[in-house]
RNA sequence: CGGGGUGUAGCGCAGUUGGCAGCGCGCGUCGUUCGGGACGACGAGGUCGGAAGUUCGAGUCUUCUCACCCCGACCA
């Protein structure tokens, strides 16, 4: 057990906050709801990122910056959008401060307030088709694929770290096509970049699947999600994939002439992760000792601890260390050497363990003598002696099999926690008793899935898109349905 | 916005009837340690969230105020 990290079982939620802050990933800061990414949860921020982006350009989109700043009149364009986001809007009224006439501290100018409002991008829609206006006027200029990586603010009540909070990071891609059938195609291929990241890189296995009318993105045509299962048994959508019909393109008039000459409003997509995914990576594969990172995500692959009680050990350990380190990054692997004097071995090794790295490697006077290492492993906590020779084989097949190990295990918890009910009473006894994701059949009314979200607290997490279609009765309703949809509580 | 709670050292907290501002962790120096979160000695660190009031005297009592946290309604 970790010191001073609540159990799993003991306070889920509270176990989370404290491997976020202990493991240095992310602190609170001064201001309501918001966050300071710390350097080495910025690390594995930065590595998502960049697997990513090489994503989505082996894809042909390219990365652009919009403003951050919408006039506000741009958001009332499109009629659901601003229903959606007009409740988390932070507004911009003014643009100049002074000093306060009591002489301490300063105040809002009044006399400087903003003709026109100016919101703080609750995501970036608006300002991108009022600019992809200009940009297409012919069959020519499509499709338009641009992504852009931005930091944007939703005024939530509540927050959580990386899962909920005021501002946050993430990409969001918006494009443009000549027809229908390219944007679906579009977004499509858009869910499964995500889904193969999340099982390749975090591995974690997702559901995708489309939303419902209810929970859909607010200006959509259809929204589709990449749905994960956290181990508390509460789903974490993880990303999202839009179909915007010509939404955006009738309410900001984007229009292109047809091969035929003929004008036409684009079709578009959007869709987005956000450093949600550091939540999603968290909960779902550590432990009550820390973190558990998925080797391909993690920023330190290797350390290793050198354990010495003379200054001539610790020379001769050095040389040795350095020699592996050398062998492993060769292999392309990220190695720590850790030889701070500041702390024991034992400590070091509570602390790596609690950060997440896959593995590691102690080396002492022993080893020297006998020439092997101590490697562990940090998903199983499996400690083995091994020669010297050929360490850095061992140790880059070792990352693979942690990488596969840490999947499978989420692909069987997942399992183990998906259940089929036909009755509305087995329903609310997993959704309260069990949680984890549940399926079931749905009359597709947003009456029943309302009356299910009020009554259980659980929502309808998608419509899984690869699940066989299956018909049956609704299970409040006893109406027919075409498949089973999965619901589950959510974060 | 409704309900509940907390503000005292970097962090976590104690502070009795109003009477010298404390403890643990962390931090610094020195020494012994070092194969699973070591130990000892010495030391640094505070407008007690803010303002006003009562009092000889306020961390403690009164009034006002600000901030944050938790539970609900909203959400990637």
């Amino acid at each position: 057990m970790s010191k001073g990290l609540t159990s799993r079982k003991e306070n889920y939620s509270q176990w989370y906050n404290d491997l976020v802050i202990k493991a240095d990933l992310a602190e609170y800061s001064s201001v309501r709801g918001c966050m300071v990414i710390k350097p080495y949860g910025y690390a594995i921020w930065e590595k998502m990122q960049s697997v990513l982006d090489k994503m989505f350009k082996d894809t042909g989109h390219s990365n652009a910056y919009f403003p951050l700043f919408i006039p506000k009149s741009f958001l009332s364009r499109e009629a659901a959008h601003v229903e959606g986001f007009a409740k988390e809007c932070a507004v911009v009224t003014h643009y100049r401060l002074k000093n306060s006439p009591s002489g301490n501290g300063i105040e809002v100018d009044e006399t400087a307030r903003l003709e026109e409002e100016l919101i703080i991008r609750p995501t970036s829609e608006t300002i991108i088709w009022n600019t992809y206006k200009n940009w297409i006027q012919s069959y020519r200029d499509l499709p338009l694929l641009i992504n852009q990586w931005a930091n944007v603010v939703r005024w939530e009540m509540r927050t959580r770290l990386f899962l909920r909070t005021t501002e946050f990071l993430w990409q969001e891609g918006h494009t443009a096509h000549a027809t229908k059938e390219e944007a679906i195609e579009e977004t499509l291929k858009i869910l499964d970049i995500y889904s193969s990241f999340a099982r390749d890189w975090m591995a974690l296995p997702v559901v995708r699947g489309t939303k419902t009318e209810v929970e859909r993105f607010a200006g959509a045509v259809e929204t589709y999600s990449i749905e994960a299962l956290m181990q508390d048994g509460k789903a974490l959508q993880s990303g999202t994939s839009h179909f915007l019909g010509q939404n955006f393109a009738k309410a900001f008039d984007v229009t292109f002439l047809n091969r035929e000459g003929r004008l036409e409003h684009v079709w578009a997509t959007s869709w987005g992760v956000s450093t949600r995914l550091m939540g999603a990576l968290i909960m779902a594969h550590s432990d009550d000792r820390g973190l558990i990172l998925p080797p391909k995500l993690a920023p330190i692959q290797v350390v290793i601890v050198p354990i010495y009680k003379k200054t001539e050990d610790l020379e001769l350990i050095s040389r040795k260390a350095a020699g592996i380190k050398k062998k492993l990054e060769q292999e392309g692997i990220t190695v720590r050497y850790d030889d701070r004097d500041t702390n024991k071995p034992g400590w070091k090794f509570a602390e790596y363990e609690l950060k997440g790295v896959p593995v590691r490697l102690a080396l002492g006077p022993r080893d020297i003598e006998n020439n092997t290492v101590e490697i562990a492993r940090r998903d199983t906590l499996e400690k083995s002696l091994h020669p010297f020779d050929g360490i850095e084989n061992l140790v880059s097949d070792m990352l693979e099999e942690i990488q596969s190990n840490i999947y499978k295990k989420a692909v069987d918890f997942k399992e183990k926690n998906t259940f089929r009910v036909d009755t509305y009473e087995e329903f609310r006894e997993i959704i309260e008793k069990k949680g984890g994701f549940v399926l079931a059949h749905w009359d597709g009314t947003n009456e029943t899935e309302e009356k299910i979200s009020s009554e259980t607290k659980a929502t309808i997490r998608c419509i899984p898109l690869d699940s066989e279609k299956e018909e049956g009765l609704c299970i409040v309703t006893g109406k027919p349905s075409a498949q089973r949809v999965l619901f589950a509580r959510a974060y």
